[in-house]
DNA sequence: TGTTTTATGCAACATTGTTTCATTTAGCAA
DNA sequence: TTGCTAAATGAAACAATGTTGCATAAAACA
């Protein structure tokens, strides 16, 4: 069963507030990764900066991952348990539709690893997919 | 040896004006891939709006590419000669430095082809490399 | 319950990007 | 070379996104 908002507060020993739990609710509902924006949304009332941070220290704390796309936007999607402050293992490709702008993890996609250019240190990388989505086609 | 840049705008019929042979020699002499306010410093006074619109022509016409690094600045790079308004063939990976923040194109590394996911069509696809780069290693 | 630490709300500011419109310039043809 | 026309530029006004500093409120804990 999927974690509530609750647990995943505790899991990562984060203090319980109201914003913090509605912003997991979502998060734990939403089928693709979410912009601030987006999040802003789903509120009547809502401080943008008090967002701003829940999600920087959400990151932080390997709550949730970026979710790169090649849009101009910044996303976040959950992590999938294990990730901490320390360790974040979010290794999985990201869909980004070209028609309705959604982004979504696939899990299933694992990112390579790859030889790094002569000179270069690898600390990392992403792979973003483009086109059209399930859901758009 | 490499285009001058009349001969690119000569050859994406674009007219010859002042801020873009100024923007494409910046590029022409770049190492890395330029965002929009990299370009401004070069330039004692420019109006920022002429600039967006330069670069905005320049993607179109195929002069340009975006280099997608997953950081929130967009950046671009020259094309590699064979782009046009009609083909952007820029299917290299992209190097972004965790330590100076320049992103670097990869040219040799190509962009593998990779299976869509179930209900999905690809129209293309990113890769990016994070690290450090070989001047800050 | 009271104390300490952390999170929130608000103001002010910075950066990035778009739209509209008047003016200037490039390319072209007379 | 001159004048015309289409395109590019410059300026203002606005919108979206993100950051910092500080006072207040709330959570955790003894
Ligand atoms: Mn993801
Ligand atoms: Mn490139
Ligand atoms: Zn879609
Ligand atoms: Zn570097």
């Amino acid at each position: 069963m999927p974690a509530s908002a609750l647990d995943i507060l505790v899991q990562h020993s984060l203090r319980k507030t109201t914003v913090r739990m509605q912003v997991l609710d979502i998060f734990l509902q939403a089928k693709e990764a979410l912009s601030h924006n987006d999040i802003e949304l789903h509120f009547n009332q809502l401080d943008r900066i008090t967002l701003y941070r829940t999600l920087k220290t959400f990151e932080e704390k390997g709550v949730i991952h970026k979710a790169i796309d090649g849009s101009e936007k910044l996303k976040y999607a959950l992590c999938s348990g294990h990730c901490s402050e320390h360790a974040h293992e979010d290794h999985h490709a990201h869909f980004h539709c070209d028609h309705c702008g959604k982004t979504i993890c696939i899990e299933s996609m694992h990112i390579p690893a790859v030889q790094a250019p002569v000179g270069f240190q690898l600390s990392g990388a992403y792979r973003v997919l483009k086109g059209t989505c399930a859901a758009c086609s």
